[in-house]
This record gives structure tokens, C-alpha cells and sequence, in this order.
DNA sequence: GCACAGTCCCGTCTG
DNA sequence: GGGACTGTGC
């Protein structure tokens, strides 16, 4: 440990060592963070501190899985054994799975994720016969979840004259009563979203001084990562847990507040000082990552914001190149450059894919990129877009295991009564909906009790429900002895999930056969192989990609958005789309806290490289299915031009952006003629990315004939339908169509201009 | 009840 | 461009 000690600089040491107070690291980016953090807990239980003493909350499960991995190899798994380290939420649903009577719940309460939060508003906004393009589900969503994560109850929400004023201006009065009923409806399926386990862990703080003294005699070091990312509901549940001792460490760097949008609140860092006027003060400024040009263009950047800490974050390493400014014509044309530019710098510099990422704002954006890299056989993988655990047939099984676990969970019930298809369609749903609602009780009872609760169906489809109901009832009768693989793979099985999934022989059902499987089977590779349902059910709920991810494998480019790739670190590192209304966000850009917080977006993605950062932006791009003219972006000239390299023939361009004019001066040619054809062309190869976060780029994929050229025999791949022969074409340009005869599909009739295939000879 | 075609609307980031 | 929803024909 000693010699571990030695590995730290003055600052660092300082922060690991002191434990007897409130304390506040600012970490600037690349400062060696993880390390501090990882060196105090171990200095902790070095020290004699018990390891159930002490609370450590991350950001992401990844991260706590790492850190609590890095520590057991300092002071032995044994000493870090009973560790309480995880996110915000697994820690608190943990908590409440405990003390879940004392807020009304039951021990096997489920977690529903936002898609099912917003179903079920949309459910509500349905039975209130409202209007849904005035009470458009996702944002009367995102109202609620605000609302939850400031603390503010269905109650307070009516009684609060701003929050109202605001729903009448705008034409919204009944966001209170969906908010009422939402909450009601979430509390009898015995199911909460992802701020209840926050908001009720606050609840049970504050309502059971008892319960709070216990924790509080239990957490005696506090530990909170990323604090500069937490939310009030985070803030006080710290707050009340750490108001017995005041042993409290939070960390994190005000420049990297990234998730305002989610309700985090930058002041709960900048203000620290404020709660805890004793608190320690430790900054951590050298940065160990990226050259100096990068860390001065950094620097250079985040000065520009009013609302920081100030500190002075300074590179020890090499000078290193001038950032790379690039402009290109359109979108397109970006996708060529940073291609090029990748088999440039792996070929004169002999990096591996591996130290390549492409960032960007928004996740449309990696489409383009795709294209480009395919053509020039560069393998990549994508994070992010549709989850993992989105994934329909991922989303059916995780319906399955709620329901058994706790059958009152209203949103699986919708998900699975009919699936795999067992005849039971919208009808008997809305009846047995409003038969439940009559009667205040959950779908369950009703279809366990129809006789009782006078369900008025005909026999067939009782016969039917009461199938249903006897497969989710021999579940749960196996739910105490079995472990949740065993289980699981039975209700697999025995829904006939696997029966629908195996039929189901297109690319696509086979990728969904082989998701199905990696579900099961990497849960148990990974995790306690006797751990029940619940629990597995609890931690899966919780996860995300970012968790799962394997990524260590492959000699493989990576493309992320920005926000994703807060905490890593790449050699070259290129950030595209550096335009007006893309980066900073249309969205954004109206409101000072607004424009800040893409500039400390733009920050954490220069902060990324190690060695080598081009920044591009396109004056045109198809966007919404069009295409758009575009300006440079105004965070161009925040950073000083000396760390800047703009590339040959471009100064012109640049003194544009410089002065933010290129696109209203310049008469350029569009140049999407050519764009459009390119897509056009290209589109066809896509039909083999089913799925593309685990894609493999297909080698040689180009030199595809257009879909448009298709003619009578040739043999065809469809993205869904399969192989197939065309039997005959027919239609003018526009609505040309084939008659293809498929292996497994049957004959089908494709309209050309949609119809996503690659003729195969 | 289901499959398919057509229409509308949207568009950031996520535990 | 594409997901969510609606309408239509079996």
C-alpha cells in the first residue's frame, strides 16, 4: 500500500488520505480520477475500515464493477467483499427492496424502464379521451420525471401556482391529474420507474427517522462519483445519509456537466462548499492523457463559460500536433474525409483501429459514417441507438419474468397477454382493463377470477385467457426453488417464445434468436448461477450497454455520441458535425445554461484524445429527409487559433468560420445530386446490417447494382424476407415493382423505391 | 384478429 | 429516413 501511495502525486495523495470530513475533488479531464478514487477506498479498508462501512456510488455499473475488481487486487477480494458500490439506482432499489413495506410496496416490486413509463402515460392520456398531439406522451413523460426528480409529489404538483401556470399557458391543465394517475397506476402494478427508486428512497429517509439512522450507522464513508452529473433527489438522499457524520467525498469536474437534461444540476457542485463550509478543497490539474495542444484547445474552449470552478489543468506531456479543422460539402463528403484520414494515420503511424473514435451529437449521425467506412473495409462497432435491452424479443422475456415475479405489473401484462399470439387482440384487453378499473384491482385478478369479477368474453377466449393464466401460475409455483436461469430458460420454453422466435427463419428472426440466447447465457456466465428471478430480474432492469459491452476484443473503430464517451480515452479522436443546430443543438442554444452545456459537451469530447483530434463540420446535410445548408459552429472561435490546424486550401473556409459566415457568403453548387445517388446506391449493402451494434462491416460489400436495376430471374437477399428469385418486374420508374418468389417467405410483392435488398448474382 | 400499406410527425443525450 | 399509428382487406 505504501508503494501504492507512491504512485500518486502530491494532490492526489493528499485527496486519497484525507477521511475525516467533507471533501470535494475537482478532477479535471484525464487527472488520473478513477485512480484517486479507487486508491481512497483501498487506503480505507487498509486502514481497518470495514468494508460494509462504505458507500460507493457510480455512475455506471461498469464503473463500479472495475473499480471494486481494482480494489480487491490491492487489499484482497476478501477486505473489499462486503463493499457497497454500484449506481444510484441499483444501490437504492437494493435498499428498497429491503424496506419496501415501509413506503407501501412489496419486496417483489418491478422496475419499468422509460418505454414502459411512457406507455403507460399514453395509456392514461387515451382514458382521459385528451388529445394527444397537446399532451404528446414523451414530453408529459419528461414533465413527470422532472417533477420526480426535484422531489415534487402528484400533491405538490397541484398546489404549486408555477407548475400550473405553466401547464395552462400551455394548453396542458391535466398533466397534474395524468401525473395523479400515473403514479396510482405505477403503485397498484407494484412497479416503479426510474426516479421512484430515487424519490422513494427519499420518502423512506425522511419518514422513518429509524430507517435513516440505520443507514447512516451503516455508510460511515460516503463516496459519490461524477457529482457534478447528480440530480436533487441524488443531492439530498446524500445529504440525509451523510448528516450523522458529515463523511462525505464527492467527485467529479464542473466542466463535464453533460446531463442537464435529465435533471442534473451543475450547482450541486459548485456549491458544495456551501452545505459543508468545512468541507476540503482538493484539485487535481495535471492531466495525464492528452498532449498539450489538446489540453490547451481545451482550455481555451471551457473559458468561455461564466458558471465554473476555476482551475488550471496542465499537461506534462508531450506539445504535440494543432487540432485538425476540417469542412467538407456535405455530410457525405464528411464521411469520405475522416475515412481517408483513418487509413492515413493507421498506415503512417501503425495505430490500430482500436485507437480510433468518431464522436458525434446525435445518434442519426452514424449512419453516413457507416456507409463511408464500409467502402473502404474499415471495421467499426456502434454504441448506443437501440439498447440492448429495447430490443422487442429481449423486452418479451424481461415482460415474462416481471409478470411471474410480480404478476400485478400492469405493463408486462399488456406486453405478453398476447404474445407469442394466442388469439386474445384489443377487445378483450380493453375488457379486461376496464373490468380491472371497475373493481380496483389488478389484469391479474381478472383473469385468474373471471367468473368473480363478471368478465364478459365469450367462452373461447376464456379458454384462452385461462391458458395464459395457468402458464404464468406453473411459473410462479417453480419461482421459490429454481434459479433464474433455470427458470428462465424454461419460460422460454414453455411460453413458446422459443418456438415463435425458432420458426422465424429470416436474418432478422435469426438475430433475434441469437439475442435471446446471449441474454441467457451471458447472465449466467456473468452472474451468480444460483441468484433467483428477482434479483437477476432487479439487476437487469438496472443495465444498460454501456455495461455489457465486450469491447476489448476487436481491432475495431468505434462511433459513439459524445455524452457516451464521458471517462474514455483514445488515441485519435475526430468530433464531426461541428455545425449550428447540430452541435451546439438548435435546442440548446436559446438559453446561456443551455449553450454552456454543449460547450462542456464539446470539451468532453476534445478532452477524449490522446495524441490526435480533427474536428469536421459539412455546409450540407440530409437531415428529417432533407437536405439542409449549414453554418459552422460557433464554438470554432472559442478556441484559440494557435492550437488550430487548418488544412491546405481551406484558409479561405476558415477565416469563414472564424467570422461565422461560410454558408450565408458562399454560392456553392449543392452537392446533394450526388449525395442522394451515393445513399441510394449504398442503401442496398445496408440490408446486411440487420443489426448493427454488433455488425460485422461486411467485407467487399460495395459494387451492389442498384435496387432499381432488379429484373425477372435474378436471385435476390432480402433484409427480411430472405433469398428469393424475381419472377417479374413491372411499373413505370417511379412505382416500379417485383414479383419475387422467397425460399421461406412465400411470393411477395416489393415496391422498389422502399424495398431493402441486395441482388446476389 | 392480423398483415400490410399508407400517413403523419418527429427529430439530443440516459439510469 | 423511419417509428408509431391508422385504415383496409382478408
Amino acid at each position: 500500500m505504501d508503494n501504492l501511495l507512491n504512485n500518486l502525486n502530491n494532490q492526489q495523495r493528499e485527496a486519497v488520505m484525507y477521511n475525516d470530513g467533507p471533501s470535494l475533488i475537482i478532477a479535471g479531464a484525464g487527472s488520473g480520477k478513477t485512480r484517486v478514487l479507487t486508491y481512497k477506498i483501498a487506503y480505507l479498508l487498509q486502514q481497518g475500515v470495514p468494508s460494509y462501512h462504505i458507500l460507493a456510488l457510480t455512475f455506471t455499473n461498469k464503473a463500479a464493477k472495475e473499480m471494486k475488481e481494482r480494489i480487491g487486487q490491492i487489499v484482497g477480494a476478501r477486505a473489499a467483499r462486503y463493499l457497497w458500490m454500484g449506481t444510484f439506482h441499483s444501490v437504492f432499489a437494493r435498499i428498497l427492496r429491503v424496506e419496501s413495506e415501509k413506503i407501501g410496496y412489496t419486496s417483489n416490486y418491478t422496475i419499468m424502464d422509460a418505454s414502459d413509463s411512457k406507455n403507460l402515460v399514453k395509456t392514461i392520456i387515451k382514458e382521459f379521451q385528451l388529445d394527444d398531439k397537446i399532451y404528446k406522451p414523451g414530453q408529459v413523460q419528461g414533465i413527470i420525471s422532472s417533477a420526480k426528480n426535484a422531489l415534487i409529489s402528484p400533491q405538490m404538483y397541484a398546489q404549486n401556482k408555477d407548475l400550473i401556470e405553466h401547464d395552462m399557458r400551455s394548453k396542458r391543465p391535466m398533466v397534474k391529474e395524468i401525473y395523479t394517475q400515473y403514479n396510482n397506476r405505477l403503485h397498484a402494478s407494484n412497479a416503479m420507474d426510474f426516479d421512484d427508486l430515487l424519490f422513494h428512497t427519499n420518502r423512506l429517509f425522511r419518514d422513518h427517522p429509524d430507517v435513516l439512522a440505520e443507514y447512516q450507522k451503516r455508510f460511515q464513508f460516503i463516496l459519490v462519483d461524477e457529482y457534478q452529473d447528480t440530480n436533487f433527489a441524488q443531492y439530498l438522499v446524500i445529504k440525509q445519509l451523510a448528516d450523522a457524520h458529515h463523511r462525505v467525498c464527492v467527485v467529479g469536474d464542473d466542466a463535464q456537466s453533460i446531463y442537464s437534461f435529465r435533471g442534473a444540476n451543475i450547482d450541486n457542485i459548485l456549491k458544495f462548499k456551501e452545505i459543508y463550509p468545512e468541507a476540503k478543497v482538493f484539485k487535481l490539474e495535471q492531466n495525464y492523457r492528452s498532449t498539450q495542444n489538446i489540453v490547451n484547445a481545451a482550455n481555451s474552449l471551457i473559458k468561455q463559460n461564466r458558471e465554473q470552478i476555476r482551475k488550471t489543468v496542465f499537461s506534462e506531456n508531450n506539445e504535440g500536433e494543432k487540432l485538425d479543422v476540417v469542412s467538407a460539402y456535405s455530410d457525405f463528403e464528411e464521411g469520405v474525409i475522416v475515412a481517408n484520414k483513418i487509413l492515413d494515420i493507421r498506415r503512417d503511424r501503425k495505430s490500430s483501429y482500436s485507437d480510433f473514435v468518431i464522436l458525434y451529437r446525435t445518434n442519426a449521425q452514424s449512419r453516413v459514417f457507416e456507409e463511408s467506412l464500409r467502402k473502404k473495409n474499415i471495421p467499426y462497432r456502434i454504441y448506443g441507438g437501440l439498447s440492448f435491452y429495447q430490443r422487442k424479443e429481449i423486452k418479451d422475456v424481461i415482460a415474462y419474468f416481471r409478470m411471474v415475479v410480480n404478476p400485478s405489473d400492469e405493463e408486462a401484462f399488456k406486453r405478453i397477454i398476447n404474445f407469442p399470439a394466442r388469439g386474445i387482440g384489443a377487445t378483450t384487453l380493453s375488457k379486461i382493463i376496464g373490468t380491472a378499473k371497475l373493481h380496483n384491482v389488478s389484469l391479474w385478478k381478472i383473469i385468474s377470477n373471471p367468473l368473480d369479477y363478471n368478465l364478459d368474453v365469450n367462452a373461447g377466449t376464456a379458454k384462452k385467457l385461462a391458458g395464459f393464466k395457468e402458464i404464468i401460475a406453473s411459473f410462479i409455483e417453480e419461482l421459490p426453488t429454481q434459479s433464474a436461469y433455470d427458470l428462465a430458460s424454461s419460460i422460454v420454453k414453455q411460453s413458446g417464445i422459443a418456438r415463435d422466435a425458432y420458426q422465424d427463419m429470416t436474418p432478422e428472426g435469426m438475430s433475434r434468436q441469437e439475442n435471446l440466447h446471449e441474454f441467457c447465457e451471458t447472465r449466467k456466465e456473468e452472474g451468480n448461477e444460483n441468484i433467483g428471478l428477482i434479483d437477476f430480474l432487479s439487476e437487469v432492469s438496472l443495465l444498460t450497454d454501456q455495461d455489457t459491452d465486450k469491447s476489448a476484443d476487436a481491432e475495431r473503430l468505434t462511433m459513439m455520441t459524445v455524452h457516451a464517451s464521458k471517462g474514455l480515452e483514445f488515441k485519435n479522436v475526430f468530433i464531426v458535425g461541428l455545425e449550428e443546430d447540430l452541435f451546439p443543438s438548435a435546442m440548446a442554444k436559446n438559453e446561456m445554461r443551455g449553450l454552456e452545456e454543449e460547450r462542456r459537451l464539446f470539451y468532453v469530447a476534445i478532452t477524449r484524445a490522446k495524441e490526435f483530434c480533427m474536428l469536421t463540420y459539412a455546409k450540407s446535410r440530409f437531415r428529417n429527409g432533407q437536405v439542409n445548408m449549414c453554418n459552422p459552429s460557433r464554438f470554432f472561435k472559442d478556441i484559440d487559433t494557435k492550437y488550430l490546424n487548418v488544412g491546405g486550401g481551406l484558409s479561405t473556409a476558415v477565416n469563414n468560420i472564424m467570422t461565422n459566415k461560410a454558408a450565408e457568403t458562399e454560392k456553392q453548387r449543392p452537392y446533394y445530386e450526388r449525395t442522394v445517388q451515393e445513399a441510394r446506391s449504398s442503401q442496398v449493402s445496408n440490408a446486411n446490417m440487420v443489426n448493427s451494434r454488433f455488425a460485422k462491416p461486411k467485407v467487399g460489400a460495395a459494387g451492389v447494382q442498384g435496387a432499381m436495376g432488379v429484373e425477372a430471374g435474378n436471385r435476390i437477399k432480402h433484409e427480411r424476407f430472405g433469398i428469393g428469385i424475381v419472377v417479374s418486374v413491372e411499373g413505370d420508374l417511379n412505382n416500379r415493382k417485383a414479383t419475387v418468389s422467397f425460399e421461406n417467405a412465400g411470393t411477395k410483392q416489393l415496391l422498389l423505391k422502399f424495398a431493402r435488398f441486395e441482388i446476389i448474382n
